[in-house]
DNA sequence: CGTATCCTAAGACACTTGTCCCAGAAGGTC
DNA sequence: GACCTTCTGGGACAAGTGTCTTAGGATACG
């Protein structure tokens, strides 16, 4: 066993994110959503096909990031990996290539390069602050 | 213009990042700077061949990434492009992929969920506070 | 000149990604 | 039972990536 998640790839993620969004789906459903989102594929820069989306399906349950369970006709397709840590892999590999491993020079760069929503400076201040303090000892005397 | 960059894949990317680093290279100097940093190839897990490396330096110039000069015996390659515009070009995709396109979401998952260095979490903070007081009314009293 | 070096050019090759077609099986309908 | 409809399964195929080999040109050195 070496590796499992060679970095899902972004048609992956697409179909994916609709069974985040809705907990689960046929295939038939992740490319109805996909359609009604009006997302389109990268290349021919049309809606996908139906083969398309179950292809993706069984390659993203290949790599262990979705179970299928057949249920009536269809197999109904569910994730077994959160969001949460696809995010977090997908950041970490971006602060290792292009921020030498250091959160916080994304972090600086992301404020300075990306206005961001005012709620959501105002959450970062906030943050901030609370982890400083946790982070800080004590300054018992 | 419109994209040129269909994402650069992350062996291109480390090659780059010596360019970057030493400003200009050849062929043998960036092989023997990734060696120098322990840089390995991801399937062979392996030092990269001399080839290797002038395959990616011929990729990144059709990419129009780099451009080459010959001098002497060698070809001297000198990067066209930031670290800046692909470090943009990187976030900018991440964001959109993951985070609804809400650059303030990944600082918070950033902030949430690496920690930072303190030096680092000092000048988000004064950053913060620089963009907050400008973006504010000078309510001067 | 002959040989050891170092460089480039050209292409090979396997695996991954993006995208799809088609032949059947399973179930519903009259 | 003959027919649809919807699914699955099994390719197929072009591009993109990761990595290297091989052949050959120029340089350097005794």
């Amino acid at each position: 066993m070496a590796k499992q998640s060679p970095s899902i790839p972004d048609s992956e993620l697409d179909v994916l994110k609709v069974l985040w969004d809705r907990g689960r789906g046929t295939v038939r459903e992740v490319l109805d959503a996909l359609k009604a989102a009006g997302h389109l594929g990268k290349i021919k820069g049309k809606p996908w096909s139906y083969a398309t989306v179950a292809t993706l399906l069984d390659r993203l349950e290949q790599r262990g990031l979705v179970s299928s369970d057949r249920r009536e006709l269809a197999f109904v397709y569910t994730p077994t990996v959160a969001e949460q840590d696809v995010r977090r892999e997908r950041i970490g590999h971006l602060v290792d290539k292009l921020y030498e491993g250091e959160p916080g020079l994304l972090v600086l760069h992301l404020l300075q390069q990306h206005r961001l929503a005012p709620e959501h400076a105002k959450e970062v201040r906030a943050l901030l602050e609370r982890l400083d303090a946790e982070s800080e000892p004590p300054a018992r005397g």
